[in-house]
DNA sequence: TGTACATCAGTGAACGCGCGTTCACTGATGTAC
DNA sequence: TGTACATCAGTGAACGCGCGTTCACTGATGTAC
């Protein structure tokens, strides 16, 4: 039973119902198979990884024959560097979220924890996708992540830089710094991911203990040693 | 060209050379072609996962005909979890190695971060395998693989007990602590793993600021928050 | 508005290939007498 | 030590299946006049 089924479906809505009967461009239909195979991917990849999966299984979920795939990519490896940007485009929404509420010494933590729990919530496959492919994807991919991961890292670093001290912070400590924020983020997503939803509070408060953990050390930090 | 082929090589070498000619019994034959399997599969996933390494690929590799897979393992997932078995066997040794070192504030970073390059060179693909199979894995296999690290952050969380104040540190916070020292370990393991030799050592002296960090943080930690 | 032609998302048959698994087998190793 | 039988790791043919990819196609949508 496919899910996303989606090529004939509700065409021609003329004539029976009020004015705003879509009628879909040839545009519009190409572009609404192209999101069926993006999200069907993401579903069906959750159990495994992308190079288990077969461009057969994603077609027959989308509905469509299997050749009907070529016209929106080129292969699967192809269609995950399309997921891998799309699912760095709301990571990047949700820093500018944290950005954009104005974090301070009190509030960063109880702040960023909250935004990337609802982010995680809404965003939950493109988060899950990140961490799964990271690792286990094909290279072309996995090297996709890691070129992305070192941006979010340097952006993060940035901004990390208005926050502390620059006589006891170096450069390459704001980048280890927030190779761990991003690190932890993952985690904390991939834990919510691999857990039943009841847990998801408590992962949640744990996620904050980190972050509350690595803001003390960052604090007190000083790149000369542990003085 | 098969790597590891191993069923007739080297056979009744006696008679040529001298009294320490081998003549292996049925069973040492047998487990000299299960360790050459193991170590094919930990090859072969290198590039990707288990989920994506075909029975055929193994056995072709190892120099086996494919039935004979059988003989040693139901299924490639039975062969991921006898891996995942060695793998924890091995991250254990190093624990262990960590704890007869002795640890003290003063060196325990230092010590810890040696012991953890020396394995992480030495044990290279069970690491790896670990990292990549953890997220990526057939699900019994992450299952697996999740129970055997909760088992080491108590391990961890019971060591690092007789280091902290217990009027400041809970179970809980302890065990948050731990799971982020193994999962920065992991971590440290997987950007060895993807990156070129040459940058190990940057790689290995930015996991020894990150347990610097995680080590200040916990020594200014109290539960009741950021003080 | 009407007609003739171009575009192109999706179709369906066909291909050769590697897959996991079955089965009856071979022949060296091991054991009982 | 010698013989007869049991064990069992590895063999090789065969199977049905899902795979990625090719190709010529269909027919609705879009465009030029």
């Amino acid at each position: 039973m496919p899910s996303g089924a989606v090529p004939g479906d509700a065409r021609h809505s003329s004539g029976t119902s009020s004015g705003d009967s879509p009628v879909e461009s040839r545009g519009e239909r190409k572009e609404r198979t192209r999101r069926a195979i993006l999200d069907a991917t993401l579903t069906l990849c959750h159990e495994s990884s992308l190079v288990a999966l077969s461009l057969r299984q994603v077609t027959k979920e989308v509905g469509i024959v299997p050749t009907a795939f070529y016209r929106h990519f080129d292969s699967i490896e192809d269609l995950g560097l399309a997921l891998v940007e799309e699912s760095f485009a709301s990571l990047r929404e949700m820093l500018r979220d944290v950005r954009r509420s104005g974090p301070t010494y009190e509030n960063i933590i109880d702040s960023s924890v909250q935004v990337l729990g609802e982010h995680v919530h809404s965003q939950h496959d493109h988060f899950a996708f990140i961490a799964r492919e990271r690792v286990a994807g094909p290279p072309a991919v996995r090297s996709a992540i890691r070129h992305q991961i070192e941006l979010v890292e340097r952006e993060l670093a940035a901004d990390l830089a208005r926050l502390t001290d620059p006589t006891y912070w170096t450069t390459e400590d704001l980048r280890v710094l927030s190779n761990m924020i991003v690190t932890s983020m993952v985690g904390t997503a991939e834990a919510i991911l691999s857990s039943r939803p009841e847990a998801e509070e408590a992962i949640v408060e744990q996620a904050r203990t980190q972050l509350r953990m690595l803001l003390v050390g960052a604090l007190r930090w000083r790149s000369t040693g542990l003085g």
